[in-house]
This record gives structure tokens, C-alpha cells and sequence, in this order.
DNA sequence: GCTATTGGTAACAGGTCAGTTACTAATCTG
DNA sequence: CAGATTAGTAACTGACCTGTTACCAATAGC
């Protein structure tokens, strides 16, 4: 099943929001899920056949964590069809050229004493770490 | 049927990228893709439910159009889950406060005779238009 | 007014998916 | 070793979804 048919699902989105807190165990999740444990076993397989979960054994539990890089199909195909509301679209090239350019201006004002506007460069830098 | 379920046909899927090229015929969409014109009537109006085409009447004919906004849910899901791969995340607050520095500095490189750097402020102009 | 074209609906058949209960395999614990 | 816990599988049922053909309503063109 791919991602999209993966998604479409609403316990299958649940089960992958609780994940995207960390990892969990199917009893766990069966537990915080109106289904049967059987049901949530099953739901966990179509995701890892999509890409979206990974299990890793340990002793008789089975920790299962979200695989995010496994939405890039769902991401790529979204982006593909353009964006939602004509929102900004920029890549990783325009961001460097600005933050070269933004960079070199709060040097400059700095050096010759400009008025005190914020440095917002700053923020950006932080959150594309 | 919401956004999530009305992507997880690979057929509506088609449809949509069809219909980014532009509006479009409900015979003419059903010419370009191998299933029945009722099957694509059908299609369309569960596309439509989700808030992702709207119709316009012409006369005898209706004219389907993308409607990018009903993307909203599943980006919004999307981008709470986390993104994909650790990428650039801006706000268009973030592409203002950069937008301002870079416009001060094309312009102080003017007015100093600076080396002759493109200037990649009006790129984003567009693109965000 | 008659015919052709466009689009939606109805009824039906086929397949898939989600959920359950019952059972089995593997591992920890006393 | 015996019992308890965790996880997966099998078999089954019920609902939903998708596709088809046949039919009906509305509009354009002669």
C-alpha cells in the first residue's frame, strides 16, 4: 500500500501522531487506539510497507518509530501540484543567497553605526539547523 | 469524503495534476484517462466534497478547476508531523524581515559602487505574487 | 422542432479493506 | 519449568469503494 492509501486511513494518521512523540510499543498504542490490538498490528504493517513506521525488536516487544523521510512522496507530489494558497516558494539557493546578502548588511550597519532594526537573520539560521 | 481518503486514488490523483494545467471538461478529462465518463463525474464530485475542484456551469458544459486550498488539511497534517527531512522552514515573517535587509543592501552597494552581485530580491517578488 | 452533445444518476457486480475473535510463537519472570 | 505478557497470524463478517452499462435532463446547432 502506498503512502497516500496509508494515510487515507484516520487510526492509521492517530497511530502516526502518536509516534511522532517517540517510539512506542504495540500494546501502547492499542491501549490510547478505540481498536483491537490485532487491528493496530495490522495498521502498523501497511505503514512500514509504506515507508512511514519502522520496528525494532527488542526481546518480546517490538518498538515502532515514525519514519518521516517515508511522507516525501506524499510532500513531493503536493509541491508538485503547486503550492496550497501561493505561499512563498523558496529553495535552499534562495536562502543562502539571502543570508549572504543579510549577513553582509548587518555587518556593514554595524560598522557604520546604523539605527538599532532587529536582527532577524538569526532566526532563520536557527530554525534550518 | 475528506481530503486524506479523496488523494489515495490514483486516478483522482490524475485528475488533479490534469486539472493543474488548467480547467477542464469533464468529457475531456475522461478522454485522457482510461475509465468511463461516469466513473470521472463521479470522481470529480468526491474531489469536489473534499474542497479540492470547483465547477463552473457553461451552458451545457461544466468547466472543473483546482481548487489548491483544499490542500490545506493534508499539508497542515503534514507539516505538524514534522518535516520530512530536516529542511528549510520559513515563515513569509522570516522572508519580510529578509526581504527588507536585502533591499537595504542592493541599495547601499548602489549608492557605495559595490561589485555588481545580481540582485535576487526581486526572484522572491515574483515568486510570491 | 429535431438531433447531437454534454453531464449526472441509478442499479448492479467485483474487489478490497477494516474490524472482530481465536489461536500460535516467542520472551520475560517467579 | 510453569505462568504471564507481548506480538503476529488466520478465518470470517460487514461495509465501502470502484467500475461498468443503461437511462434521464439540459443545452447547442441545424
Amino acid at each position: 500500500m502506498d503512502a497516500f492509501a496509508a494515510l487515507a486511513d484516520p487510526v492509521r494518521r492517530a497511530l502516526l501522531v502518536a509516534l511522532a512523540a517517540g517510539p512506542a510499543r504495540v500494546a501502547d498504542l492499542a491501549a490510547s487506539h478505540p481498536i483491537s490490538r490485532p487491528a493496530v498490528s495490522r495498521h502498523l504493517r501497511v505503514l512500514a510497507e509504506a515507508g512511514l513506521v519502522a520496528a525494532t525488536d527488542a526481546g518480546r516487544e517490538r518498538h515502532y518509530r515514525l519514519q518521516r523521510p517515508g511522507l516525501a512522496p506524499v510532500t513531493d507530489w503536493l509541491e508538485a501540484l503547486g503550492p496550497p494558497d501561493g505561499g512563498p516558494r523558496v529553495t535552499a539557493a534562495h536562502l543562502d543567497a539571502l543570508d549572504l546578502e543579510v549577513r553582509r548588511t548587518t555587518r556593514d550597519r554595524r560598522t557604520t553605526g546604523a539605527d538599532g532594526a532587529d536582527d532577524r537573520a538569526d532566526d532563520r539560521a536557527g530554525e534550518t539547523a
